[in-house]
DNA sequence: TCTGCAATGAGGGCTATCCCTCAATCATGA
DNA sequence: TCATGATTGAGGGATAGCCCTCATTGCAGA
């Protein structure tokens, strides 16, 4: 029983990849995952630019709470405490919900027992970091290894896809920056003084000013440094 | 044929991720390579606060230029350019490399065709950006999907062991900044001015300069954007 | 008890950065 | 041709940040 989760992973991620609707991704997750007891799931992208965890709700499905029927988005967020632990791991959890509609407690787990809903968060990562996640619950779940491989497998492959389905290119992001304003933040980045950057770069102290202040203004930045971060964070310069 | 790489994929994951020693690490990962034609491989951690793309190599193992023999560090770092354009990208890639020794082409691309050595190199991501890569090479490799995505699995779990092995927490990294110093420079992170920054946290300006003062000089920095940049970059800050 | 570190605060001085506003040139696309 | 954006540069003024150095208190561990 522990190889069958497996055997069509395979087949399944290749098809995610090659969803052209989120109906077809959503049938594709639910086919592997059903057997498995996950019959309720989440998929979302983040975006740790503007500190949101949840920035665009892909998918909700299922009775989350325990009350019957399906949850909507803004309840869901409300109430499950477990979405924010992504920020805080590298690598996909198990996690167990115990007590009374109202009074829900959340314990992140090795593994899930007892009576409630369980589930596995698979968060995902990019060189800026977290992009997103997939959560998938249930009330009999199976949390072997090779669910949990499966789940991580086709969480990551629908989040690409529901982004590519979205329109959200992620690496074709065009810039906010120019080529010239590129220039001066990376050397601001590390660690010139606007007066070093002028001499490196060949321009006058208060071009360099001005670049910077027009790039804060682009970026919606109070500071350098928070432009700094941004253009880190949203691929403008590399690291 | 395609559903065989992941039959087992499960057992040699879990085996990966209890393995106390190197070797056994290197034969798991053979044990399921070697079938589907990579026999060379190459396992490092990154560094991205530093811009080392490989901070610490684990493993070097084959002939991975063609002229017989075994092939020394120093020489792979040299002569294997793909290795940075795990930088560029978020997800596992194929790359060929043709042409003779000392005149060698790589390419990144979908299906490794023809003559020559090929690979999959496997990016690894954690909150911080990259954190390393497996790298998979072959003259003859198998380039499904099922191959891509057990070698990917595999490519994970085995810097996950390599580096709790060399004792290289990930995770767990102590901490170089204080408690207080953290909170400091969450705040000028997000743009507050030290002024304001002092008024948020009850503190006076000249405090929170000196507590900036002494960031700068933990991480290195050499100016405020750019140690705002390393405390994310080392997972001190979350951004 | 002593040492080191974290946290807090500061004097005095200077530099670096930022604000507001203005300007010119060049290239590109409608 | 005209409008827009990129690039470059600046006057005048003010603020914010940084440097060097010093100090105190409390806590934890040897």
């Amino acid at each position: 029983m522990q190889r069958a989760p497996l055997e069509d992973a395979a087949r399944v991620v290749a098809a995610i990849e090659g969803s052209d609707a989120p109906e077809t991704l959503q049938a594709l997750v639910r086919e592997c995952a059903l057997p498995l007891g996950y019959d309720r799931f989440v998929l979302y992208s983040a975006d740790i630019e503007r500190d949101e965890v949840i920035a665009q709700l892909f998918w909700l499905e299922g009775d989350w709470f325990g009350e019957g029927g399906e949850v909507d988005a803004k309840t869901y967020l409300a109430r499950c405490p477990v979405t924010r632990h992504v920020l805080e791991t590298d690598e996909p959890f198990f996690w167990s919900k115990t007590g009374n509609p109202g009074a829900e407690t959340y314990r992140v787990v090795v593994v899930p027992r007892g009576r409630g809903i369980h589930g596995l968060q698979v968060p995902i990562f990019a060189p800026a970091g977290l992009v997103g996640a997939m959560s998938f619950g249930g009330k009999r779940i199976d949390s072997s290894t090779a669910a949990r491989l499966l789940l991580t497998l086709v969480g990551t492959a629908a989040l690409r896809t529901a982004k590519r389905l979205a329109g959200l290119g992620g690496a074709a992001a065009p810039h906010r920056l120019s080529p010239r304003e590129r220039e001066v933040i990376r050397w601001i980045a590390s660690g010139r003084k606007q007066s070093d950057t002028a001499l490196l770069l060949g321009l006058s102290e208060r071009t360099v000013e001005n670049h910077l202040r027009r790039i804060r203004n682009r970026l919606g930045a109070s500071s350098t440094a928070q432009a700094v971060l941004m253009a880190v964070q949203t691929g403008e310069i590399e690291s």
